[in-house]
DNA sequence: CCGATGATGACAGCATGCTGACGCCATCAA
DNA sequence: TTGATGGCGTCAGCATGCTGTCATCATCGG
């Protein structure tokens, strides 16, 4: 209903001609399974975009609060390529994002007792209450995106994302 | 088994220092939403970079593959915008790519019966051989990650991410 | 004790996405 | 016919991600 050539037909009903898809040689799991990473690309885009528009008023960005949620949930502070490994990104763009938020008061940078040269990123004050503030939109928009679907369908598409994830990550 | 609360808790036992982590206030179902977003982040990024991985011999990268397919699958040629609109992306972004790639020869700018201004993409020979090379290593790849999942999941999975597609893009 | 290995910080270069702004052109309604 | 509206090309600026490279520091095995 709202795959890629659904998607391309209804703009090719906009834009100048028409004409049939070639979709010959795909057996229906794999244009489901690329269906389905296609949807995915659209997903991610849409809830970076959500997400930046959600919290903008707190003066985050997707960016940022990805790495305030990971360090909000540690209690003694995630080094920076700790923080990258969580959220398999590489380190250095973990690192320009850390300086920058460290620069606007949302974290700091704390002696590590286990490693000389790698510092501790911790929330400060402001860094917490902008992860406050960041509950306080993301909960009710995640009820607001999960009310009307069974909760079976939710654990079934994390379980199929997750299993991707591992095997991808390997 | 692979939650961001897990991901966390993982990192932290290599790195400084434990706790528990503080989801208190969270519905399992929020739990799981927020969980399947971070994921669904987490895997769009390994994603992009197996497709570039995949077909860096062909001289693609994620960004042109999106176009290629986009392209592949209209007979007519759509317009810069047109493939835009079915990526969700902006048409600068659009452009910027079919420029480059139109100069690497793998596509080229027709004359637009319709639209006097907004030239069609259409694909060169080297464009479709480079389309069928990209078939010739996602076909195979489709099939390896999807052949140890049901079906039943695979559609429930893609029904639930166009769902949110539908709800964040409008 | 010392050298190999690995993790880290810092910097450079590059690819890709976005928005804003400007001007041109097509379309439609008054 | 004419003015408003909207789609489009284009340029500029910016945010965010990646890789590569080099020096530094920690750790571990010989």
């Amino acid at each position: 209903m709202d795959s890629l050539v659904a998607r391309v037909g209804a703009v090719r009903a906009v834009a100048p001609s028409a004409g049939a898809a070639s979709t010959v040689g795909h057996s229906p799991k794999r244009m489901l399974f690329l269906d389905l990473v296609l949807s995915v690309f659209r997903l991610n885009g849409l809830l970076v975009a959500e997400g930046d528009a959600m919290t903008e008023d707190l003066g985050l960005t997707s960016a940022r609060w990805k790495v305030i949620g990971v360090v909000a949930l540690s209690t003694a502070g995630l080094t920076v390529p700790g923080i990258a490994r969580v959220l398999g990104q590489s380190r250095q763009a973990v690192q320009r994002i850390t300086d920058v938020m460290a620069q606007d008061g949302l974290i700091t940078y704390e002696p590590n007792p286990k490693h000389k040269r790698s510092v501790l990123v911790l929330l400060t004050d402001e860094g917490k209450s902008a992860y406050h503030a960041l509950r306080e939109v993301q909960d009710p928009w995640a009820i607001r995106n999960t009310e009307d679907i069974p909760i079976e369908e939710l654990e079934t598409s994390l379980r199929l994302v997750r299993r991707l994830i591992q095997r991808l990550d390997k």
